[in-house]
DNA sequence: GTTGAAAAGTGCTGCGA
DNA sequence: TCGCAGCACTTTTCAAC
């Protein structure tokens, strides 16, 4: 009915649901209500308004991946032969599982890559074998992450 | 009780749980059990084992920035004076609010960012004044991200 | 370890203010 | 627009297999 997707306006109490729910997307609509004074069926109208409006694009389940097996995480400066080549190489870049972040960069990257391996002979396989055969790339500067000391969504 | 956080041992129910949770953590239980020809309860009692192994971490509300008017994203290429101010610096980046990744990577730089700002503005303001207010931060190199053309959690 | 059902709590929908 | 109350659904627990 209306297209309002660009409209917007979030007020205290919208906010304040997101943040609370962004940490922790587990906590009942009733508790909700309870902190921030107002009835549970607000809180329901709010969410409600706030996924029509596509804010809320969903809710995800948070793991460890080194407590899987998955210990390494590198970041990927991608260059490639040709601008042009960019959304095939997006493409093929989606069939490798490892690569679960990919960005359209300025700089001197013509691409940047975020990829989860579970140890070094993985991460080899996947830098030699997976990425390098993607048509298109030229090479590659990899960026391995010792320690992650900051992982959050942003505070609003 | 027991101290078993290093013996990670999931078959192939935990991890098709998870697939399905990690995807959309909102879908009831009665359905995940449905789904995998299994009672409730056993889901119920795979996951609360999981939880306790702390390979789950948590449930986030995944939220579009783009419409709440953050609108860039941005990764920055860290350069510390001395590999020893990691620390100190880690602590006051923890206090700028648009550092929503930070790594202690290998490679030319020390450490590697991503932000995420409301507009040009914004960015300009956060590198200028409050990242280079950061002790022991020589300079930085800045990524912009026009686009985001992959972004999932492993696949399992 | 799994099942099935009962008990407790949560989410959803109208009506009223 | 918000709040309250009833119904449907889910989560949780537990005895039994």
């Amino acid at each position: 009915m209306e297209n309002r997707s660009q409209n917007f306006e979030l007020d205290n109490l919208d906010t304040q649901i997101l943040s609370i729910l962004m940490e922790d997307a587990t906590i009942p609509y009733t508790e909700i209500a309870k902190k921030l004074i107002v009835s549970g069926g607000t809180i329901h109208v709010r969410m409600k308004k706030m996924q029509d409006m596509n804010i809320i694009k969903g809710s995800h389940l948070i793991i460890d991946p080194q407590r899987i097996g998955y210990d390494i995480c590198a970041f990927l400066g991608i260059y490639l032969e040709k601008g042009s080549q960019y959304k095939d190489a997006v493409e093929n870049l989606k069939k490798i599982k490892e690569v679960v972040e990919l960005h359209y960069t300025t700089g001197s990257y013509s691409m940047f890559a975020k990829i989860i391996c579970r140890d070094t002979n993985h991460l080899r396989q996947v830098l030699n074998e997976d990425i390098q055969g993607v048509k298109g790339i030229q090479r590659t500067e990899t960026l391995i992450s010792l320690e992650e000391s900051i992982k959050r969504q942003i505070t609003l």
